[in-house]
DNA sequence: ACCCAGGTGGCCC
DNA sequence: GGGCCACATGGG
């Protein structure tokens, strides 16, 4: 990495990863995990994913070819625990067959195109935003883009005292933090540990929070 | 009886 | 460009 003045941004990233420690995102066993986990992530809590995760494993639909060939009703039964499960189930079988019919089932060539391009694409899929995009990038892509999620949005804004739309946030910490995959997944990692930790809610004073507000404020960014 | 969870897409103006 | 809304189960 360059020799460069410590960012703020950068200092947050440091100081999460010695309150928590190393995440090692994605938590997924293979990178078409990654892609399904991101699409049953959405607006479902991870503990309820991974019960889905749960089902299609056991009924061995976590392959690209059986989980394409298995019916809407049955992933429908998988995908129940995450809530929207049946635009999830419909959504992942979409997505999948996608896949399968641009690489003849060569998940790597998938993900091995040029950033914007493979980016681009992405964002086609009915179900795929720029999050889900961007975490699939990531962590199944290896490619150096970091995903603005709602926590990001949060911890920005309240402990950073920075607010912005995915958009410029991207930009701005994509500017301020070293451009490496490792930092980028962790960082991402941290943040929804962060706010998970504090409870980070959407209200200012949500009355079931019982943190300590020290955690709000972690000094000298 | 609320509020929230590692969003997305459609519609409106 | 922003502001609603539907999608839906499970936990606090």
């Amino acid at each position: 990495m360059k020799n460069r003045e410590i960012s703020d941004p950068y200092r947050l990233y440091l100081q999460l990863l010695r309150m928590y420690g190393r995440q090692n995102w994605w938590p997924a066993k293979t990178k078409f995990e990654v892609i399904i986990g991101a699409i049953l992530t959405q607006q479902a809590s991870w503990r309820n994913v991974e019960l889905a995760i749960r089902n299609l494993r056991r009924r061995k639909l976590l392959t690209m070819q059986r989980l394409v060939n298995a019916s809407i009703r049955t992933l429908e039964t998988c995908t129940y625990p995450t809530g929207f499960y049946r635009q999830k189930a419909r959504r992942i079988k979409n997505v999948t067959r996608h896949i399968l019919s641009k690489t003849r089932g060569n998940l790597n060539r998938f993900l091995e195109k040029p950033l914007e391009k493979s980016r681009a694409e992405l964002l086609t899929l009915d179900g795929i935003g720029k999050e889900t995009a961007d975490s699939i990038l990531l962590y199944a892509g290896n490619q150096s883009i970091l995903p603005i999620d709602a926590y990001t949005l949060r911890v920005m804004a309240r402990v950073m005292d920075r607010e912005g739309d995915y958009d410029s946030l991207q930009v701005y910490l994509q500017e301020m933090l070293p451009r490496e995959l490792d930092i980028y997944r962790e960082f991402h990692a941290l943040i929804v540990k962060h706010a998970k930790k504090t409870c980070l809610n959407a209200k200012p004073n949500c009355a079931n929070c019982r943190v300590d507000p020290c955690l709000y404020n972690l000094e000298r960014y």
